[in-house]
RNA sequence: GCCGGGGUGGCGGAAUUGGCAGACGCGCUGGACUCAGGAUCCAGUGGGGCAUAAACCCCGUGUGGGUUCGAAUCCCACCCCCGGCACCA
């Protein structure tokens, strides 16, 4: 019998082993078999759980493993230290932030050797140290000197709760990212970096990169490449106003323009009957929070300014008007509306009763024809029939509906049917009416408003209709083709009428280069990276404001700007300090003030992978050389959250500094992999809000007050209180056990639900497999000699091909880019089944067992290092685990197994023929001695063979008649 | 609306990428041990038919069609779910 599994004991012996051993410390000067695996920094809020667990234990098991082959890994760790959590708990409790961001850096560095998991601790970082964000301050300088970082005043996304300034991506939905506090909008001046100057290498080097598929959508739609032309209008007093557009081909239907109502020509424009309805507009918009703005019910509202622009391409006289749907920061802040073609635009002249001419010929080519009941003869739904157009008959009224190409016909036709004084209309490729005296077209406003015009005289019920769209609209009938954005061939385009939708929008802007009124443009949605935070607990911006030499940046030699040290952190940040405020100028020495704002975190973030190759350097931020040596990461493991705004930040950051000569690559990560969030289930209670999954009451009511609770499950999280501990686990089955369930729950890459029944399963696996080993190591580890695979008796050949399939498997896993350890695991048990079946049935083969046994423990080593670890010291082998070789995995071995070969009879499985392996091998082979085999002979007796398959190795498909 | 990823037992998920569907684990059912067990061990477990039993048969990977000797896997159409973006001109 073997001894109880005893898991405290035993992790208690090897907890500092692997770090005191030295085998995590990278030999950073030598890079000829190196690996750099990275996990992305935490911030070390309060206590890791075991969702925390998920990142690590996956991280470890793959350095382990990548330690057993024999690279010289690279797998550092550190803090994302600085942040708005340890400031407001400062606020709120006076405790200095660097104290409680230190408490939690040791409470993590606690949990993670508890795990096992073992980083390489002598180039640890944390981004608030003073030798840390020196450089961060430095990478500032250096980008400002490049025109990099500016200052600009900007309407920023500010949110009241934390008081801060957010960056666009942190004011998700209009919604502040960290407290949900609904974002508003503020002018101040403030930094930014130029990341707009990297939009299209951002988005082009995507294609290099060994990513996950959706992350790398995510940064193109974040990018948001669009192209089109910029066209130039004028006021009709000359001023320029040049719009984009990715439609350059609709430009004939442009029966407005928008301007977005900070656009700086609306000042100029305005007509003084309509100031005061401009400027009430423009404060409304203004005011109007994020949310409010972005909603997509809300109807859309403007004002017309009292100005007119002309069109370029057909000198259309056409109204200004401004519109909070119209966005100043993209593109230049202005449109050209073509409601016939854009819905926005469309919804807007409906609205504001602007017409609406149609230049593009909707897709279907079909045309309809609405014929009201009363305004036609009585032969006309006969000629129709007689004419072979089909239409529907409904309450005296005719709807027809025909191909674009027999317009001509209908038109004809209809005519001599109406009645005097009445009309109807053909819609498709044009509006067309059609009188009994005239047949009108709606192809320029001219022509709009003359057919209104007539309308209106000939019928008092269109009197209130502004416009011929807004009488068509009122057509159910018609809607379907009123508006539409597809791109088709031009109409009612003066010279361009005719072009085909494929090439319109290339022919329209060579047109328009062509006559200098337009040119061809890209627009990208990303917006420059705003960093100011006005804030305490970041680093400070090394600028200084000087009223002679004006904005001064801190000296190389002066930095770090330290944070100055202070009994209580304040509301105000920085710039409630007046000893850091007041300095002198570094350029002439006179008394400046600095500024007062702190760095966004993610800069930080975006460069501490360089750091790692030299951490403690003083005299430079990296070492070039081995920096260039060592990266790009060869593997980068973290969350999808992170997928947008630190990737792309670091992306930036190492193009910029790769442009300045300090690194020789673009993309600092070759290789990213993207875990899953652990859930767990939350209980809502409405009058004692979140309430702690133990103290549910008979898994649904409220302890408190006997409420059925709301449940939803959901990343764990400390404010939600559902939050598994990894302490309490471990107590009880041991962080072997822990960490075997989160690998073996479910891929990583998927979001899962913890379960402490899973959990068990791990807990009975390990002692199973704890029982089985100790009981055999004690006489295997006498046994000496070797075994020949060859000579072995069938039930052993099985198991050595058994076990080597296994290694197979496990080490796929690894070399996989899906990290699928819950396969390698389930194989491990799965072998560990037939081991313990082995063994039951009688003596075994001693030489071969200490074979599998040595290989099994180093092969579950990585998930579970501390029972691996103990299991090969009893072995009595020499050195530690990490210091063995990788089983290899023995091809040979499956081949001296015979096969169970199924044979398919017309597609249906009927029989299993078991044959050497050389013989199921070969397909000439297999296919004889499958067709000889008695099992299958009864199959074909009387039929007729037909056709027979035999895949080698695989199977045999016979089909017989 | 646009983009991306998916639909396999009661659940998490396997399936060597076109070759025995459901590995492994959870749960469940029955049994053992036990004063007891939410501990542990053993057996069974996709659905249905036949049934003393072994065996055997049919159905089955969201739906419908197609390609193929053979489809969870490839193609076409549709339905549903998840994630991201969303007044970006």
């Amino acid at each position: 019998m073997g001894e109880p599994y005893n898991p405290k004991v035993i992790e208690a012996r090897w907890k500092d082993f692997w770090w005191e051993k030295g085998f995590f410390k990278a030999d950073i000067n030598d890079t000829s078999r190196k690996f750099y695996y990275l996990n992305m920094f935490p911030y070390p809020s309060a206590k890791p759980h075991v969702g925390h667990g998920r990142n690590y234990i996956l991280g470890d098991a793959i350095t382990r493993y990548l330690i057993m082959r024999g690279y010289n890994v690279l797998n550092p760790m550190g803090w994302d230290a600085f942040g708005l959590p340890a400031e407001n708990q400062a606020i709120r409790s006076g405790v200095h932030p660097r104290d409680w961001t230190m408490r939690n850096i040791a409470e993590f560095k606690r949990q993670f050797r508890d795990w096992g998991v073992v980083f390489d601790w002598d180039r640890e970082i944390a981004t608030c140290e003073p030798e840390y964000y020196k450089w961060t301050q430095w990478i500032f300088l250096k980008l400002y000197e490049r025109g990099l970082a500016y200052r600009a005043e900007a309407e920023v996304n500010y949110c009241p709760t934390c008081e801060t300034v957010l960056a666009n991506e942190q004011a998700v939905g209009g919604r502040c990212e960290r407290c949900n506090t609904p974002v508003e909008k503020k002018t101040l001046t403030q930094w930014f970096f130029r990341i707009t100057a990297y939009a299209e290498e951002l988005l082009r080097d995507l294609d290099t990169l060994d990513w996950p598929e959706h992350v790398k959508t995510m940064q193109r739609n974040w990018i948001g490449r669009s192209e089109g032309a910029n066209v130039v209008f004028r006021s009709e007093l000359g001023d320029e106003i040049v719009v984009f557009t990715t439609r350059p081909d609709t430009l004939w239907g442009a029966t407005f323009m928008v301007l977005a109502p900070e656009h700086p020509l609306v000042e100029k424009l305005t007509a003084p009957e309509k100031r005061a309805e401009v400027e009430e507009y423009r404060k409304l918009a203004a005011r109007r929070t994020e949310v409010e703005r972005l909603s997509t019910e809300r109807e859309k509202t403007g004002v017309f300014i009292g100005a007119y622009a002309i069109n370029p391409v057909n000198g259309e006289r056409i109204p200004i008007w401004i519109a909070d749907y119209v966005l100043m920061t993209y593109g230049t802040g202005a449109i050209m509306a073509v409601p016939a073609h854009d819905e926005r635009d469309f919804q807007f002249a409906l609205k504001y009763g602007i017409p609406v001419i149609p230049v593009i010929a909707p897709p279907g080519g079909v045309a309809k024809s609405y014929v009201m009941a009363g305004t036609f003869e009585q032969g006309l739904p006969g000629a129709l029939r007689e004419a072979g157009f089909t239409f529907e008959e409904k309450e005296g009224s005719l709807y027809v509906s025909f191909p674009e190409a027999d317009r001509g016909r209908y038109v004809e036709l209809v005519r001599e049917y109406l009645r005097p004084g009445s009309w109807t209309e053909v819609i498709g490729a044009g509006w067309q009416f059609v009188f009994p005296d005239a047949v009108m077209d709606v192809g320029s406003l001219e022509e709009e408003r003359a057919v209104l015009e007539k309308c209106k005289a000939l019928e008092p019920r269109v009197e209130g209709a502004r416009t011929v769209a807004e009488m068509l609209w009122r057509v159910e009938f018609y809607r379907d083709l009123l508006f539409h954005a597809e791109y088709g061939e031009m109409i009612n385009s003066g010279p361009l009428t005719g072009t085909p939708g494929d090439i319109a929008v290339k022919r329209t802007t060579e047109w328009l280069e062509a006559r200098g009124i337009g040119k061809f443009a890209v627009n990208y949605r990303l917006r420059d990276w705003l960093i100011s935070r006005q804030r305490y607990w970041g680093a400070p911006i090394p600028i200084v404001y000087c009223d002679k030499c004006g904005t001064v940046p801190v000296p190389e030699e002066d930095l770090p700007v330290l944070l100055p040290e202070v009994k209580e952190i304040g509301l105000k940040g920085l710039s409630g300090i007046e000893e850091f405020v007041h300095t002198t100028c570094p350029k002439c020495g006179g008394p400046a003030r600095r500024e007062t704002d702190t760095m966004d975190t993610f800069v930080d973030s975006s460069w501490y992978y360089l750091r790692y190759i030299s951490p403690h350097d003083d005299d430079k931020p990296f070492d070039s050389e081995l920096v260039n040596a060592w990266l790009p990461v060869d593997l980068y493991v973290g969350g999808v959250e992170h997928a947008i705004l630190h990737l792309l930040y670091s992306r930036f950051i190492t193009k910029a500094l790769r442009d300045m000569g300090y690194l020789s690559f673009g993309e600092p990560f070759a290789r990213l992999f993207t875990q899953g969030m652990i859930t767990y289930p939350a209980y809502w209670c409405p009058e004692h809000r979140w309430v702690p999954p133990k103290e549910v009451v008979d898994g649904k009511y409220c302890p408190h007050c006997h409420r059925e609770l709301e449940v939803s499950v959901v990343a764990m999280s400390k404010s939600k209180l559902n939050v598994v501990s990894p302490d309490e686990l471990i107590e009880k089955y041991g962080a072997d056990t822990e960490r075997l369930y989160t690998l073996f729950m479910g891929p990583p890459e998927k979001e899962i639900e913890w379960s402490e029944e899973g959990l068990r399963g791990a807990w009975r696996f390990l002692n199973r497999f704890w029982e089985l080993l100790t009981t055999w190591i004690p006489r295997v580890k006498e046994v000496g000699g070797d075994f020949d695979p060859a000579a072995l008796p069938p039930a052993e050949r099985e198991l050595w091909a058994k076990f080597n399939e296994t290694i197979r498997k496990v080490t796929r896993e690894f070399e996989s880019r899906r990290f699928g350890f819950n396969v390698a695991i389930a194989g491990i048990m799965e072998f560990t089944n037939s081991l313990e079946e082995y063994l039951n049935r009688g003596e075994p083969n001693l030489a071969l067992l200490k074979r599998i046994v040595r290989n099994l423990v180093l092969l579950i080593s990585p998930f579970t290092p501390f029972i691996a670890e103990e299991l090969w010291s009893r072995l009595g082998e020499e050195g530690a685990v990490l210091e063995q070789g990788w089983p290899a995995y023995d091809e040979e071995a499956v081949k001296l197994l015979s096969v169970e070969i199924p044979v398919q009879i017309n597609g249906k499985v009927r029989a299993r023929v078991r044959l050497p392996h050389d013989v199921a091998g070969d397909a000439d082979a297999l296919r004889e001695a499958v067709l000889k085999a008695e099992e299958v002979k009864r199959y074909l007796e009387g039929k007729e063979l037909v056709k027979a398959i035999a895949v080698p190795g695989r199977l045999v498909s016979l089909v017989v008649k």
